[in-house]
DNA sequence: AATTCGGGGGT
DNA sequence: ACCCCAGAATT
């Protein structure tokens, strides 16, 4: 039996239940699309909920602040998803009149969407014969024919693309992108894959050669380097506390976070009361300074590891205007101040 | 062609 | 410690 076939029969059978699987409309389709990027199922799945409650269209959501878009992200990652995500919505009510682009040539204009989403959106929304090459689609097709370019390479995007294009089955490309990442998802996983159950164990390279441990085969990155952050912690008499937001390049931008001083490694509380009498806040201000974490907190990105310490500044007045402390939940702040925030228990 | 964007979960 | 995730944009 072809390829095609006996995917698609597993993927009658062996389907999730999702809330996107329930809607061809473009707008959820989108969404839910943009959220799945390098983000699985399960982390992603609370955010699809929490977007189409408070945005119901597109209109809602290209009517809504920035901030507010931050908000609602905040904890998944990879904050340029939420920040294009906000520009598509009010590019398409704007200048589209709320009408997605309904091929994979003009959805790939959209920003935050590249080749994979626009393909996606394509076969799922408007049956475009288009094949979807995402990480589940990398690992399937590899082990199955032993395919063993790098996956992250221009040569591999290229050959594992066309790889998938001549396979997608041409009378159904909604099921067979889904179908296919489907497997990949559930039962050809990265490690302990289900193959004595696999309806393509008789024909896979892999599985024959034993090279399951082996595929797909991925060029290595570079080691995270690690970093040395001071949040300031300011709480005046009167219960306010200074948030500042994120700018220019580089992690969490656009997100808020308590004013940052990097150094070049842990610091200990006499160095850094000396080292920040300068600092542009504290400058001629009496202040009292309490590390409220001795060991740091490491908070591990994929290119950074983050070594963390939170100094309680307590000062009479603020040297510049700041926030009630009531309303700090309000603001988009990265995880790791977020989980500061609750133990902290301001 | 490489690097940089997060955070959670698995082994 | 290292890997992966319904990748895209920038350098």
């Amino acid at each position: 039996m072809i390829f095609s076939k006996i995917l698609i029969n597993w993927y009658s059978i062996n389907k999730r239940e999702l809330p996107w699987r329930k809607t061809t409309n473009p707008f959820y389709i989108w969404l839910s699309e943009i959220i799945l990027q390098q983000t699985q199922v399960k982390q992603g799945l609370p955010y699809y909920d929490a977007f189409t409650a408070k945005y119901p269209t597109v209109f809602d959501l290209a009517n809504a602040n920035e901030d507010d878009v931050l908000k609602l992200w905040q904890g998944l990652g990879y904050y340029s998803r939420a920040r294009n995500l906000h520009a598509t919505a009010k590019h398409v009510a704007t200048n589209l009149n709320g009408n997605f682009p309904n091929t994979y040539k003009e959805l790939l204009k959209l920003k935050g969407v590249g080749d994979y989403t626009a393909s996606a959106i394509a076969s799922i929304c408007f049956n475009e014969v288009e094949a979807v090459v995402d990480g589940n689609v990398y690992r399937v097709l590899s082990r199955y024919f032993g395919v063993s370019t790098p996956i992250n390479s221009s040569k591999g995007a290229k050959e594992f693309k066309l790889l998938a294009q001549k396979l997608i089955d041409k009378k159904q490309p909604a099921e067979f992108n889904q179908a296919i990442m489907e497997f990949g998802a559930t039962q050809c996983k990265p490690k302990n894959p289900d193959c004595s159950v696999c309806p393509f164990s008789k024909g896979c390279i892999a599985f024959n050669k034993n090279l399951i441990g082996e595929l797909p085969v991925k060029i290595k990155s570079a080691k995270a380097k690690k970093k040395h952050f001071n949040f300031l912690v300011f709480i005046s008499e009167d219960e306010q506390t200074i948030l500042q937001q994120r700018q220019g390049k580089g992690i969490w931008q656009n997100l808020y976070q308590f004013p940052l001083v990097e150094t070049e490694s842990t610091v200990d509380p006499k160095s850094f009361k000396s080292l920040i009498k300068t600092h542009e806040l504290l400058a001629n201000q009496q202040f009292e300074l309490l590390l409220y974490n001795k060991e740091a907190i490491v908070h591990k990105l994929s290119h950074q590891h983050l070594y963390t310490q939170f100094w309680i500044v307590n000062v009479g007045k603020l040297p510049i205007n700041g926030i009630p402390m009531e309303n700090i939940r309000d603001f988009a702040v990265p995880i790791l101040i977020g989980d500061f925030i609750e133990a902290f228990n301001f």
